[in-house]
DNA sequence: TGACGTAGCTAAATCCATTTAGCATCAGTC
DNA sequence: GACTGATGCTAAATGGATTTAGCTACGTCA
């Protein structure tokens, strides 16, 4: 029979209820209780009546097994165990971390041996709420996490509080930790001048209403290298979330109010599809009447229709950089780098190379 | 400064390096090393020199803080906390899981109370090797879990091994486990009959070649209702795995063979969107020329060109069901059902309709 | 000289669950 | 009646880190 555990009906705030408790409570000693609680009843030979004594006496209690009291006394002391992390935020987009977590457990894998194990595991926070997120400034949940996808409350709370274990943060630069991040605006200046090449003279840009620090990075460079190169400034299209729906209404809300576009930088995937959705259904070609560029994250871009130009996609590579990386924190390496700047890859495809051809084409 | 923490230069199988090992290194207490490992010096009023001692010999023996005991010491009494975790596999569609974690943090932030506290990860595991992923035996781990996208190697596993604590299976059927999957047969079944809806006379099923219990069921339920309706079995196209280029090639491969058809049910998303890229290349409408019928797990579904019908999906609703029976299970209830069957909606888009429409056309 | 303070450290208790060795008790056997 | 064996339970040690109360040695001041 399976374990099951109670909570207690009345929420005060008494202890909580340990092996000690059931043991006063049914008139035995805890030597009993845990056997059978940990279903060891039948080699240690308790009773039927008592184990059904127990047993009941702990649901109705609301029995709760300390985890950290069972992990200390099962502990092989031959073997040294990691616990690491990755935290992110709900909002996510969730290939990301995965692409993440699976390079992580490649180099776990590689790293377990008889006498070292290693637990890895996703965890999540609110958007902006790190802060609260239980177990984030205590000492005694990881060896080591890896941090991305946080909004500026959260590096702001990270800046001033000093995590008691190694830490390294993906995809933004955050005073006093390690961190892996895009190479400053590369994708925002890149993304503006594949567009202006493709001939667009009303680029725009399409983000959502939270911007992390990357989104943030990409949105301002576009903005700033379209003004240097056109002196004009680009129409900036907001959409409420980051999922193609939201993606879709920013930029029919945008033709609807009278804007004009020739080439769009949709500074996630997910708002690209959506993009493109409003694009078609209102007759606009692209990359004919419309250029589009995305970034290339997840290997959907390439199956857009037309294929999505992407100019951005670096996770492979900043995870690629920030695995090895916290190892060697954990390791207590002392000379661990600062600051790792990756340069995403570019892929020019059809939402923006026919056009391009066209240009020549219309110019040769 | 923050802590760091080495590992040992030899890997011999010596017994991990304790606090107690370090304080008899130095020469010191123990409780001496505890302040400085945990940055407490300063309120502690140890010697610099003292500090910078231990930290060196902390480094050169390679010490690593055990968890537990940390944790175990830290533990406020009037807390009780619940470890909490979603099991799946590195092969899974992350963003169901993503859905997974959502619903269950969203009922973990409602039961958090100051005396109750929850812990929630995603953590992975091999596809086929779940057995083998440190600590699923122990009951030291988890206080209960919902484990999804397993192989038949795992659900054997499970079957036989009962884990030590709470578990929700997620997708499948396993004895003597509570499990949440979709109503058997109904997604095959269904895609069938939209397609022959539609007028397909050769209905095909392209899948995966690691079928999961429900891929399997889907297209076990396919191939029969097709022979049931139609007398003749439909052509099956494997795929070498579950990411577009994959199912592309699949349908390439097939059409390379003189395969023929005119309709198609992809078991995964992701297959689909590979489906469609080599159906266009080849010159072929959707759904004039072929229909196709997918899975509706998450959004994109909506925003392919044309839309995809779908026929599946159900895992909004299975998490739904899966968390409040998680939260049954923990708190010892006896009455939680055995299996919940939960029926997926179905959306009929372009894909096929266009398609239907054309039928009645032709027919009226 | 003695009272007092402080810097620097330690002994011992504590957190919770598990396990091993062993103590009673009782039934059955020669 | 002494012995054996099984049954049902308990005392006490254990795992690793942290913290509190307190000890020692040294310096300061009256």
């Amino acid at each position: 029979m399976r374990q099951t555990f109670g909570v207690p009906s009345k929420s005060g705030s008494k202890p909580a209820v340990t092996i000690y408790e059931i043991a006063e409570h049914v008139g035995m000693s805890p030597a009993t209780v845990s056997s059978v609680l940990a279903n060891r009843h039948v080699e240690r030979r308790i009773a039927a009546d008592t184990v059904l004594l127990i047993r009941e006496a702990a649901a109705e209690l609301g029995y709760v097994p300390n985890m950290a009291g069972r992990r200390l006394r099962a502990h092989k002391s031959a073997t040294r165990q990691f616990d690491l992390a990755i935290l992110t935020s709900f909002q996510a987009p969730l290939p990301l971390v995965g692409q993440a977590l699976h390079a992580l457990q490649r180099a776990v894998d590689v790293q377990t041996t008889k006498d070292t194990r290693y637990a890895v595991a996703i965890e999540m926070f609110h958007a902006g709420r790190l802060r609260e997120k239980p177990g984030v400034l205590d000492a005694d949940r990881y060896h080591g996490v890896i941090i991305t996808n946080t909004l500026p409350e959260d590096d702001q709370f990270l800046a001033q509080a000093k995590l008691p274990y190694p830490v390294v943060i993906l995809g933004r630069r955050i005073p006093g930790y390690c961190c892996v991040l895009e190479a400053p605006d590369f994708v925002g200046r890149h993304s503006a001048e594949v567009l202006l090449e493709a001939g667009c003279r009303e680029p725009a840009v399409l983000h959502g209403r939270l911007l992390t620090h990357t989104t943030s990075d990409r949105l301002g460079a576009f903005i700033r290298t379209v003004r240097e190169r056109t002196g004009r400034e680009p129409a900036v299209l907001v959409s409420d979330g980051l999922q193609p729906p939201q993606g879709a209404a920013a930029v029919e809300a945008f033709f609807v109010q009278g804007g004009k576009l020739d080439g769009l930088f949709a500074v996630t995937d997910s708002l690209a599809i959506g993009a493109y959705q409003t694009l078609k259904r209102s007759g606009r070609q692209i990359p004919h009447d419309v250029a589009v560029v995305g970034v290339g994250d997840n290997e959907m871009a390439e199956y857009f229709d037309p294929p999505l130009t992407t100019v951005a996609g670096a996770n492979d590579a900043m995870v690629a950089e920030a695995v090895p990386l916290l190892f060697r924190m954990l390791r207590g390496e002392r000379d661990a780098p600062r600051e790792v700047l990756v340069v995403p890859p570019v892929f020019e495809r059809e939402s923006t190379l026919k056009r391009k051809a066209e240009q020549r084409g219309e110019r040769g």
